[in-house]
DNA sequence: CATACTTGACAACGGCATTGTCAAGTTTCT
DNA sequence: AGAAACTTGACAATGCCGTTGTCAAGTATG
């Protein structure tokens, strides 16, 4: 059975299209919640220029691997932070290790596929 | 005001010579906690024939790692581990990159000289 | 032989993550 | 025009986490 993070790419990823309600819907988390990982640093939607949330599908890409972390591996909001700055600083998408061998469950050796692959972006960081 | 988790090198760091009250007692946990982190996974001490606990130098270090990591940062030990598995999987010590640069606060900026660096060690998992 | 080790277990407490809700104001969409 | 959704800051409930503390019973050590 094929897991996948992948929605089909819309013609520009780092385009930002969402307002948060969309957005909370699309990944399955309360809006509150997508506010908090703002707060912390995780995610850093663009704004219109009346102060309106917008995010891309960067930024979806970057909410679920937040909800992977947290919710399948039980990392927490600071251990994420970490993560995604050792991603920064070691230029590479170090994440997809985790993600590409499978070494949590079944489940994730099933996504191996190249298209299962969700991926954390620093650039909407 | 230099600040250093270095301590004096033993002959051979790999060697398992502490028990747990002295392991303890070096990083200033409690030997409960050293229990909880060995039953994480996040540091695996030798054993002697009557199975008590002895803790090499790489040992106390990855615990120094541990402790940095959950203290100063805040993550919390589902995030040590994931960290920790990215390091063996990578075959470099990523971790250092959080510590080299300072990123985090002026302290670890002033450890930044060579012989101030925690080294977390996959070779005592 | 006192002390420290082992196991498994329960508990207190402060902190965290998520959701929920509120008020007041602005913006958007129908 | 007005309902709905957005913004901010704020407080709260609930379950979970991390650390320490303690216990019992048995074994090992200095």
């Amino acid at each position: 059975m094929r897991v996948t993070f992948r929605r089909p790419d819309p013609r520009d990823p780092g385009r930002p299209v969402y307002v948060i309600s969309v957005a909370a819907s699309i990944v399955s988390v309360h809006p509150r919640t997508l506010r908090i990982y703002e707060d912390a640093g995780l995610v850093c939607p663009a704004r219109t220029p009346t102060n309106i949330r917008l995010y891309s599908e960067n930024d979806i890409r970057r909410v679920m691997w937040i909800r992977h972390l947290t919710q399948n591996l039980g990392v927490n909001l600071a251990g994420v932070r970490i993560l995604f700055e050792l991603e920064e600083r070691l230029g590479t998408r170090i994440l997809e290790r985790l993600y590409d061998e499978g070494v949590r469950d079944a489940e994730t050796a099933a996504a191996a596929s190249a298209d299962a692959n969700p991926e954390p972006s620093a650039s909407s960081a």
